[in-house]
DNA sequence: GCCCTGCATGGTC
DNA sequence: AGACCATGCAGGG
């Protein structure tokens, strides 16, 4: 065991040392901070740090325990210790705001701050500082000398200090007021780490300092924690806990692949973990939902002169919790038990939100709660080979078994691995997804020319706005009907008007007398419910009348990025301007998407009705997939109109899930969809099975996409689906501009003749091949209600 | 020959 | 250009 102060420990008295220490650290610290400080200075301090199983993560506690009733501010020592607090502040990390300033925010935890002198001090993690060859003290402090740093400081939200209040509110990060990467500033709000040693410098670690105060504060965006998965706020309200979510990681993998190693953010290890100093680093003790008590042993490699932090033994876990590479596994912690919360969310079908209507029907969580304090070397030699030590601990709770849909993504595609996490966040079809969509206020396009296709350009992302139902009245008038968000009353609106995506009466500056919830509905029970069918029927028969299926499912996955993406917009966090573009993306030499790889209308060989190729075989049998599910949805769209059609309330955009069974794409996000269910007989596997007999009809498709993207997500796939969002999102755009010219049926603009040539790109199987997602622009001229 | 460990490499941001 | 990190791979058991 290798010892702070120097020398080393035989691991026998280590254990020894641990097994004979009975006080927890709270209580340990229940001894004056005198006494504390001499401890630590003096030869007790290999107890402190070297003897492993400190529970670091009490440091509340630790800190109440002394800043309750302990502290004795004349000690000597403890100036001394100020002093050299104050002196190595210009080099470290400062409290992101003063106390002043906390107390006022969190009365509730005025405790934490005690005043000592003109600085606070605060001790932690149990002197655990391994990175200190001399004595040194993991010290956190509240200084009033840090009002001085009242820079924004987006760390320094105190996000798990909340009041229990503010807490209740708290359904995802944006809830959790992390303006991200805000989890960090937990750490800060509540805890610096300094390292002290006696030269007063600060420890230096592989040539630099062990954090640097910029690092801290650039968390990667694709760390931050989403949200607080509904399990776990389960497990904060079951604990009377807050929780605080730390950060997340997909799964790359190596990851989930068996050599068991978890590669960590660095700076999440070093912001989150506790400090190491060795390679060999710590045993972490876990523990989870279910029981189960596992043992990671933390630990870095020298790499460029810097770290990269593994937790090693991960394997037994993962398995256990069914995870795959590009699966997402949060970190957070609940206070003030200082425990890890380790959850996870499945990266395919399973959204957010199917878990946590499952967690909520069944009281279950597929979580890890863990403690992160070192493991009790005793415990820690007894695990095998692999750091797996499994332990009913918790008490029993079953866990659902939630099969995996998706398929290990591939090793190179980390990076759209995390696109693909967001894509998930929003079922919902393109056509929905159009009718959601606003051009960007006082926005001209430009056009384009590609490949020989005149296309519109918005240089902005596209808005939402509200579903709405078109109609024609009597006098041959098009209107709109639009449904009040708090009243649900429908009004009657001007065709042109475009709404913001939440709207009420008190919006409609149209009809001023019907501009007040009190007001009555224009529309009886019985119009209203011959509207929806007759909004439903128009489209039905535009769609019989030209035998056109679009194909919802395959441009989905890309629209609901877009649409995922502008709700997102809604978050002041997240600028839309540099989320969403409506450009055309060009496809480029070797893109292998089902547009590049079918030759252009009127040109290359003709596909016959026989032809079992790729494309023409996706093409069927997406066709017959969408044609059930089609004509389920029609049939089931009144009611669920009139049921669902509420807007999603605030706050909660970005878990928006479109029920599976109320949308033709319920199978876009399943990685294995069930041949047989299409009636083709076929499989994914060998899509040439399909018969062309067994497509009886016409249709339109959107062929912008990437066909493997139900089988297989790959980068690929990934390319194909942002193409049809961004399709998509041009061509909503552009038939906005003509329901804005006043004469939805126009013939004689641009689009109209964009739209004309490239969806006749025909088959000879007769499969009308729409290129680019250029069709159905008439049908989109009536915005799909979409059911939240 | 397999597995584990630790380091190196190279892609990406 | 530098940092990060996913992954390859050599060396040892």
């Amino acid at each position: 065991m290798l010892l702070d102060p120097g020398g080393v420990e035989c691991n026998g008295c280590a254990k020894e040392h641990h097994m004979s220490s009975t006080r927890p650290w709270s209580q340990s610290f229940s001894a004056t901070l005198s006494e504390r400080l001499r401890d630590i200075s003096t030869n007790n301090w290999n107890q402190l740090a070297g003897s492993g199983p400190v529970p670091w993560k009490q440091a509340p506690s630790l800190y109440n325990s002394v800043s309750s009733s302990n502290l004795q501010p004349g000690v000597a020592s403890l100036v001394e210790l100020t002093h050299k607090l104050g002196k190595i502040y210009g080099n470290e990390r400062l409290p992101a705001f003063s106390l002043g300033k906390k107390n006022e925010n969190f009365p509730g935890i005025s405790n934490w701050n005690t005043k000592l002198a003109s600085q606070e001090i605060m001790l932690v993690n149990g002197a655990m500082n391994e990175d200190q060859p001399s004595s040194c003290l993991n010290i956190c402090q509240q200084s009033s000398s840090v009002k001085e740093d009242s820079s924004p400081q987006p760390f320094a939200l105190p996000v798990p200090y909340a009041s229990p209040n503010e807490r209740n509110g708290q359904t995802g990060g944006n809830q959790l007021q992390q303006t991200p990467p805000a989890p960090l500033g937990k750490q800060y709000s509540g805890t610096v780490h300094l390292s002290l040693d006696t030269s007063g410098e600060t420890q230096v670690r592989n040539g630099r300092p062990r954090v640097d105060a910029r690092g801290r504060s650039q968390l990667l965006p694709r760390y931050w924690p989403r949200c607080t998965d509904q399990e776990l706020q389960q497990i904060s309200i079951d604990s009377n806990s807050v929780i605080t979510p730390l950060f997340q990681k997909t799964l790359s993998a190596s990851d989930a692949g068996r050599i068991g190693r978890l590669v960590l953010p660095k700076k999440c290890a070093e912001a989150y973990f506790p400090p190491i100093s060795q390679p060999e680093g710590l045993p972490l003790k876990i523990l989870d939902a279910k029981g189960k008590e596992w043992i990671f042993q933390f630990r870095f490699w020298p790499n460029n002169n810097s770290r990269m932090y593994v937790l090693e033994g991960v394997t037994p876990c993962i398995q256990s919790m069914q995870l795959q590479a590009g699966d997402t596994v949060t970190f957070s912690r609940l206070e003030p038990e200082g425990k890890l919360v380790m959850g996870f969310r499945k990266a395919s079908t399973a959204t957010q939100s199917d878990q946590d209507n499952e967690a909520n029907k069944t009281g279950n969580v597929h979580s890890t709660i863990g403690e992160v304090e070192m493991a009790d070397p005793s415990s820690w030699s007894k695990v095998d080979k692999s750091g797996y030590i499994a332990k009913e601990a918790l008490g029993s709770k079953s866990s659902i078994s939630r099969k995996r849909k998706s398929s290990i993504l591939g090793s190179k595609s980390k990076r759209l691995k995390i696109e693909n996490e967001d894509l998930i966040e929003l079922k919902i079809t393109w056509q929905e997804a159009q009718g959601l969509l606003r051009p960007p206020p006082d926005h001209v396009p430009s056009i384009v020319v590609i490949e020989g296709f005149e296309f519109e350009e918005y240089e902005d992302a596209p808005v939402l706005g509200k579903p709405t139902i078109f109609t024609t009245s009597n006098e041959g008038e098009k209107i709109q009907w639009a449904q009040c968000e708090n009243c649900q009353k429908w009004r009657k609106l001007p065709a042109s008007a475009i709404l913001p995506s939440k709207w009420t009466c008190s919006d409609n500056s149209w009809d001023p007398e019907r501009s007040s919830c009190s007001v009555a509905q224009e529309l009886t029970a019985e119009e209203l419910e011959n509207l929806l069918p007759s909004c439903n029927s128009v489209i039905s028969k535009k769609m019989k009348a030209t035998k056109q299926e679009t194909d919802n499912v395959d441009a989905m996955e890309g629209l609901d990025t877009l649409a995922n993406l502008a709700i997102l917009g809604e978050d002041e966090s997240l600028p839309t301007s540099t989320q969403v573009t409506t450009k055309h993306p060009r496809h480029r030499p070797g893109c292998s998407c089902i547009v590049c790889i079918q030759p252009p209308s009127g040109k290359g060989p003709k596909h016959k009705q026989t032809c079992t190729c790729t494309v023409c075989s996706t093409v069927k049998r997406r066709f017959l997939t969408l044609q059930q599910k089609r004509e389920k949805k029609q049939t089931e769209k009144a009611e669920t109109i009139r049921k669902k059609q509420q807007p999603p309330p605030p706050g909660q955009s970005s878990e928006i899930v479109i029920e599976d069974d109320s949308l033709p794409c319920s199978n876009a996000g399943d990685s294995s969809p069930n041949p047989n269910k299409d009636g083709n007989g076929g499989s994914d596997d060998d899509p040439n099975r399909i018969k062309s007999s067994t497509l009886p009809f016409k249709g339109q498709i959107d062929l912008n996409i990437q066909p493997e993207r139900e089988e297989e997500l790959s980068p690929q796939s990934d390319s194909g689906g942002m193409k049809a969002l961004l399709d998509g999102t041009e061509r909503h755009l552009r038939q906005l501009s003509i329901l804005n010219s006043g004469d939805a049926d126009s013939s004689g603009s641009q689009s109209k003749g964009v739209g004309d040539e490239t969806r006749e790109q025909k088959l000879s199987n007769g499969v009308v091949l729409g290129n680019n997602s250029h069709n159905s622009d008439r049908e989109l001229v009536q915005p799909l209600t979409m059911n939240v």
